[in-house]
DNA sequence: CGCAACTTGGAGCGGACGCTCAAAGTTTGG
DNA sequence: CCAAACTTTGAGCGTCCGCTCCAAGTTGCG
């Protein structure tokens, strides 16, 4: 009643059009007009469909999100170091230009809040899943410390992800065995000198 | 000859505005009219002066990463937390709108390459003064491990930098005080299991 | 003073981009 | 077969922005 099948498998074959957009030329290069006439429809259909143009990119993005996150049901089971290897298959494999794109969204998040919000909460969800893992393999470990260290080994991966993106020959993977699994005995505060 | 003193003078005001604006608004506030109006300028008078909005700003962001950038006289003494120091207090104190700019121009040299080449040289200075300091406080370490290990915590204080922009109440100096500041004894190379 | 060199302002050009709208077409249910 | 519901199209609007152009002004020099 609402909706005819029609709309519903053009609406299909916008996202379609967006991935494939996003994935091939990246975010810059997602304008209305690449996408529609790659979709093969017209301005006015996709916005009989979307709210905006910002609404089907987001879409699309919030699916790769929690696409590339490895099953959330398998909670338990994940160490640090599969958590540190997905992420690094997610930023040299085949899911390259959507890591980029991640990587440039992290970047406007810096001024822009809405892109911000969810970026945030997603980084908060990969934050308790270290920290999770972290805690497994040392039961002595308490929640602060764990949620502290999980926020410098994502920082970390994350920050080394932009130089892989920017450095084709950087070698990720060897970088990020150089991690901390674990954060330092000592060290709880600031510490300068005096 | 080439030039009168007048000339210069309006350049300068130009360059301030210039500074101003990206200091108080960002980068995304820059344009030609925030700039020109506020230097007191007509756009004409701009372009007599520079060959691009694009050439203005990166007169002022290139002078604000080499300030930024602790003596490179000094060279010898200073140890590898005196950088972190130097680097937290960047992002935290009376410059952070200057190192929110530097993050987003990382950013866009994801996908910029006229903005990556300045990005990556900067990089490669920050990664040698790095190293040396490492090398200074183990004179076991050799050139790759300091310079590999360096790109480790260049990398994490990006990303953590990042956090911190994001998330107000996040606590820079604490997360980088978890950093390790030399390389770990044993995995050398990338080592999954198999 | 007069002339050339230089500087200035700002209207407006060109192009990109997101989005609207009304008219025309298609589908569905009765 | 008709009418109502739904879908499609694409020209074009509004806006933003970097940049050009040139007539009018100012400065420096002989």
């Amino acid at each position: 009643m609402a909706r005819y099948r029609v709309g519903m498998e053009t609406r299909a074959r916008i996202l379609e059009a967006t991935r494939d957009v996003l994935g091939e030329q990246g975010l810059e290069s997602a304008t209305l007009k690449a996408i529609t006439d790659r979709a093969g429809v017209g301005a006015g259909s996709f916005y009989n469909l979307f709210e905006s143009k910002e609404a089907a990119v987001w879409e699309v993005l919030a699916e790769a999100i929690t696409a590339v996150d490895p099953d959330p049901d398998g909670h338990g089971t994940e160490t640090v170091d599969d958590l540190i290897a997905a992420f690094v298959a997610f930023v040299t494999g085949e899911t390259a230009t959507l890591a980029r794109i991640h990587l440039q969204l992290a970047g406007i998040a810096l001024t822009e809040p809405e892109v911000a919000a969810p970026i945030a909460r997603s980084h908060a969800r990969r934050v308790e899943r270290f920290a999770a893992a972290m805690q497994r393999d040392d039961p002595d470990l308490d929640d602060a410390s764990a949620a502290g260290h999980a926020e410098v080994v994502l920082g970390a991966l994350t920050g080394l992800a932009m130089r892989t993106v920017m450095a084709h020959d950087f070698d990720l993977a060897a970088a990020a065995a150089g991690l901390p699994r674990h954060p330092r005995a000592a060290a709880p505060a600031v510490g300068q000198s005096s």
